[in-house]
DNA sequence: CCCTATTTGTGCGTATGTATC
DNA sequence: AGATACATACGCACAAATAGG
């Protein structure tokens, strides 16, 4: 099955065996892959080299490993497009998912200069900032800082509190629609709060989007920094 | 000028400093920063200290540290906008910074499944695949594996490598224009190819951007798989 | 709550082939 | 050609986290 010393390295050619059953089906999102030594035992091989495989793996973002657990097939990532019309709920459910959002906490303050900018403010105007956490089947997504200014939107966040919608919160301050205005995306690696809002380990890759939302009107409503798990979304842009 | 035992720790306060130098123009990119020793007599502070305090510059992506050399600030970073017609070159001009391609290397082979299905061909269908990096001022931006069908494009990877511009090349095979059809961003963290062509450290975090271009007829005439230095990139859509 | 078996994480040491200078 | 560094692959031992009784 292995074919040794023929320039492609062995690890690589168990990691590719794994893909492929992933790929194929045979091996379904959450299931457990075979432990490290059932698999040193299939190929024949010393567990130092199927522990490289495993993590080629994991840098691919198909497989995640718990110490003391197992390693574990990841789900599919989301498919997430970025447009004028952008609602995490929709996007969710249009995939036959779940979406929950979740309020982790908020606080009244001046505008920074970066976001003064952003929502047509003067720094210190004030605003309101709210941390939300974002799920699809409860599994962690994105957690997002927004803020919103303030009076107007003074009862975003027991608003979001309640339903997990920024939609809802919105429209209870009297904006029934609302459109995307600007979108920048960078990536980052995942630091401690990434890793604990995220369920993921420190240095997995993280998708930091900064957004702009307006009102019907063309006024800024709403900035946000979201910070997405980059192995479970796949944005896209167009097409 | 620190404010000790208040809540917020002293590495924070230092990094909140410098990135405020940055910020105001007071160290401009390309700089070097003073030495660990200065900063740690300028603070008067341990070592330690100041070094927590550059590592989380430099997670931020503001600074580079070279060992035996210094520390550096990190020009701005490229805005880079996803559209339908986008071009490395005239994006690059565009923010008067000089762009350059430089060919890798190429051959031919059979379509993987996931290039046959983005390029409409049968798995096998023979194609060029084209490696390519991508700079601004000599910095490097990105790398890039590039799938164009045979035998239409046969002459791609002559004239590519001889121009440094992948429009001039698909302009050789009788395309004169094109425009992108599809978009797709993931993200991950530099492995050692990504580390060796964008010059960053392994570790660092990557955009990885799938695309097809296709040609005024609408037929897809170029699959590519983008690796961008998240550090020197933000991607902007829209606005 | 403790104990234990299972499973992954980490470190040491060895040997070999290959690329690089 | 020689020296050096590096990645690959193997063997063994123990630490740390998890899960179940």
């Amino acid at each position: 099955m292995l074919a040794r010393g023929r320039g492609v390295t062995v690890w690589r050619q168990i990691a590719e065996t794994i893909e492929a059953e992933i790929a194929g089906g045979g091996l379904t999102p959450g299931t457990r892959l075979p432990t490290e030594a059932a698999l040193t035992e299939r190929f024949g091989v010393n567990r130092h080299t199927v522990r490289q495989a495993i993590k080629s793996l994991v840098d691919k973002g198909l497989v995640r490993v718990t110490q003391g657990s197992g390693t574990y097939v990841e789900a599919k990532p989301l498919s997430y497009p970025i447009g004028r019309r952008t609602r995490f709920s929709e996007i969710v459910v249009g995939q036959a998912r779940d979406p929950a959002g979740k309020l982790l906490g908020f606080r009244e303050m001046g505008a920074s200069v970066e976001i003064a900018e952003a929502l047509d403010l003067s720094p210190e105007d004030p605003v309101v900032m709210v941390e939300s956490a974002h799920f699809a089947d409860g599994v962690p997504i994105s957690w997002a800082v927004t803020a919103f200014p303030l009076p107007r939107f003074a009862e975003v966040p027991q608003v979001y509190g309640a339903t997990g919608s920024i939609t809802a919160a919105l429209a209870a301050c009297g904006v029934p629609d609302y459109r995307r205005a600007t979108t920048r995306i960078g990536a980052s690696v995942a630091d401690a709060v990434d890793a604990k809002r995220l369920e993921i380990a420190e240095g997995r890759p993280v998708l930091v989007i900064d957004s702009v939302n307006v009102d019907p009107e063309g006024v800024p409503i709403q900035w946000a920094r979201s910070h997405f798990c980059a192995d479970r979304v796949r944005l896209t842009v167009g097409g």
